[in-house]
DNA sequence: ATTCCCCTTGACACAAGTTTCCATCTGGTA
DNA sequence: TACCAGATGGAAACTTGTGTCAAGGGGAAT
């Protein structure tokens, strides 16, 4: 995100605060800073790491909490891929998500022309009042295509495994972290 | 689902399990018939909840793994809304969701019309390997917008604080009536 | 129908992510 | 500056999901 689009971003939460009778905390702008800095999708544990080291002493709750109200807020959104933490996004432009179904990788992909035309049903459109939408492209991403090379009997069971000890292997390592410190 | 249609999945879940020499115990098909029956999105845990009436003694872990098992199979889908826990969809037609941003409501769209003309740009089109997309519209549901009329003030707070408040009720709930028994 | 092997289950433990509770502190207003 | 509603920090609890292993059961061969 460019600086301009910081500076709007900052401005709209400020804002927000103001009508709705919140306080701008320090807490509150360095986390908001944090995300609408980073183009990946941090987990909330990933926000934390990097509160951490801006305001020393901050804890894990409020960072829990802001990203929360944050969300409410229309500020930042929420994204999720099955199986794994929240993850959390600074609002911008519309844009629309590739989902690995093997690493559970999440990519953005920001395209104008992608789901021009695409429109809610008249029959939801009375009920439901429409915000947004995305496109979710479910499939295989290069790198795992690539190492499914090699398996090709019993495909089902060693792709699970194998997905699994990646994810656990990476969590492992996180808790490692966390507790050094 | 209609009872057809539910006797379809069945069918390829028979032949799945014949063609990669797994078992069809019990557990998988009662749990397979249980996804098949709702038309709301279970979670595993409400999953499990309708599995220990049917089949008393069934284990959390069995089903957690059935789960798992079955839409590695392609038989269910999973799928997420932010923040809350994985959901499992017996729809394997392409279909398209609506989320609550409020209550986190998630409800499906079988629309053929909708997402007509969808690609993914030529670009991540080469690495990428695209099974399927789906469209999340995001919003606020009927229900929702009802509740919003009265609280004007403060209505981010009265809003996040009622949904918690609600969720929490519900976990709370369950949990009761899981020590119960 | 019986046997046997291997897949599957149940029970428990535990990890990661997230929320609750409450005492203490602070931003924003008077 | 003082005040106070609202925000934070820290510990603990809770939910979701996974690893391990002994015991049980499905289904192919007999």
């Amino acid at each position: 995100m460019d600086p301009a689009e910081r500076g709007a971003v900052s401005e709209r939460f400020a804002r927000l605060c103001r009508e709705r009778g919140l306080a701008r905390t320090v807490q509150r702008r360095a986390i908001l800073g944090i995300i609408a800095e980073r183009t990946d999708h941090p987990s909330a544990d990933q926000v934390f790491e990097a509160a951490r080291e801006r305001l020393s002493g901050v804890s894990r709750t409020t960072v829990y909490r802001v990203l929360e109200m944050l969300a409410d807020l229309g500020v930042i959104t929420k994204a999720c891929s099955p199986g794994s933490a929240t993850r959390f996004d600074p609002m911008t432009r519309r844009h629309h998500h590739l989902v690995c179904l093997r690493c559970e990788r999440l990519v953005d992909i920001v395209d104008e022309r992608l789901g021009r035309g695409v429109e809610l049903p008249a029959e939801q459109a009375r009920s439901f009042l429409v915000h947004d939408f995305s496109i979710h492209f479910h499939g295989i991403c290069a790198a795992c295509r690539r190492k499914a090379r090699a398996p090709q009997k019993g495909s089902v069971a060693a792709s699970s495994s194998a997905r699994k000890h990646g994810s656990r292997r990476h969590k492992a390592m996180k808790k490692e972290q966390r507790r050094k410190r």
